[in-house]
DNA sequence: AAAACCTTACGAAATTTGTCGTATTTTTAG
DNA sequence: CTAAAAATACGACAAATTTCGTAAGGTTTT
C-alpha cells in the first residue's frame, strides 16, 4: 500500500538515477564526476541533491562507512512505464500507437530492436 | 535560426497546449472550461498561464477583440518529437526500440494502429 | 602533528512554476 | 444611463527545485 505515486523524480533526479542505474551503485564523487561533462554544477549540489533522493527514498545508501555509496531504490523498468505512460496521456492522446510512430519515425532502431518490435505486434495483433 | 531550445512546455502549458491543438483556437474562458473536470485552479490562473505562454511565445492571439482568442504557436508534432526525443535520450539510453517496446507493452494501441505501425516497421525493414 | 584534502551536513539564496487577489476596463442587461 | 457581469493586467505569495557556501570532522601526506 505504499507509494503509488511517489514515482516522479525531477529532471535533474533522473540524470542521476540514470548513472545509477548504470553503474549499479557509486560513491556523490563517482556520480558527480560522470555529470561533470554535460552539467555544471558544484559538488555539494550532486551531494546535496542524492541526500535529498535519499530522504525521498529514490535512492538507497550505505552509510557504514566513511564515503557513503548510493544505488538506485526504484527500478528503471517501473520508472521508464510510468513516465511514458504520463507522456501518452499528456501528449499524445492517450494513444500509444501514435507516439510509437512517432518514435519510430524519428530515432533509427536497430535492425534487432525491429525484430523485437515485430514480436511483440505479431503477439498484440493475435488478441 | 530563431529557437532550437525554446520547446519546452511545463505540465500546466502543456495541459493548454492540449486543449489549443484540439480547438484550434480558444478563449481564456473556453480553455478553463475544458480544464475544470481535471483540474483545480481559477480563472485567473489559467489567464495568468496563458499570459506568459503568450510571452514565451507558445501561443499567439488576437486581442484586437475584447475577448482575446488564443491559438497554440507551436505544433503539436514538433513538440511531441521534440519531448519524445528528450525522453529517448533521457530515459532510454537512446534507444527508440526500448521506448516503443515498453509503449507497446503497456497501454494497447488499437487494431488500426497496429496496422499502421506495421506498415512503419515494413518500411524500416527494407531499408 | 600540521597541512592539505575529501566528505558529509545543513542553512540559505535563487529560480521556476503555479496560485490568486485586486484593480481596471469593457460589455451587457435592465 | 447605471449596475452587474465578464475580461484583462499585474503584483505578490507559496511551493518545489536547484544551487552553493560554510562548518565540522575524518584521512592522507609530508
Amino acid at each position: 500500500m505504499a507509494n503509488t505515486k511517489t514515482i516522479k523524480p525531477t529532471e535533474s533526479e533522473l540524470e542521476i538515477l540514470q548513472i545509477l542505474w548504470k553503474k549499479g551503485n557509486a560513491s556523490v564523487r563517482e556520480v558527480h564526476e560522470e555529470l561533470l561533462p554535460t552539467k555544471e554544477a558544484g559538488y555539494t549540489t550532486t551531494l546535496k541533491l542524492m541526500q535529498i533522493m535519499h530522504e525521498k527514498g529514490l535512492v538507497k545508501r550505505d552509510d557504514s562507512i566513511k564515503t557513503h555509496i548510493y544505488q538506485a531504490a526504484v527500478s528503471k523498468e517501473k520508472t521508464q512505464k510510468h513516465l511514458l505512460n504520463k507522456m501518452i496521456d499528456t501528449l499524445f492522446g492517450g494513444s500509444s500507437g501514435e507516439l510509437v510512430m512517432q518514435a519510430l519515425g524519428n530515432h533509427k532502431a536497430s535492425a534487432e530492436e525491429l525484430e523485437e518490435i515485430q514480436k511483440i505486434l505479431d503477439n498484440l495483433k493475435k488478441q
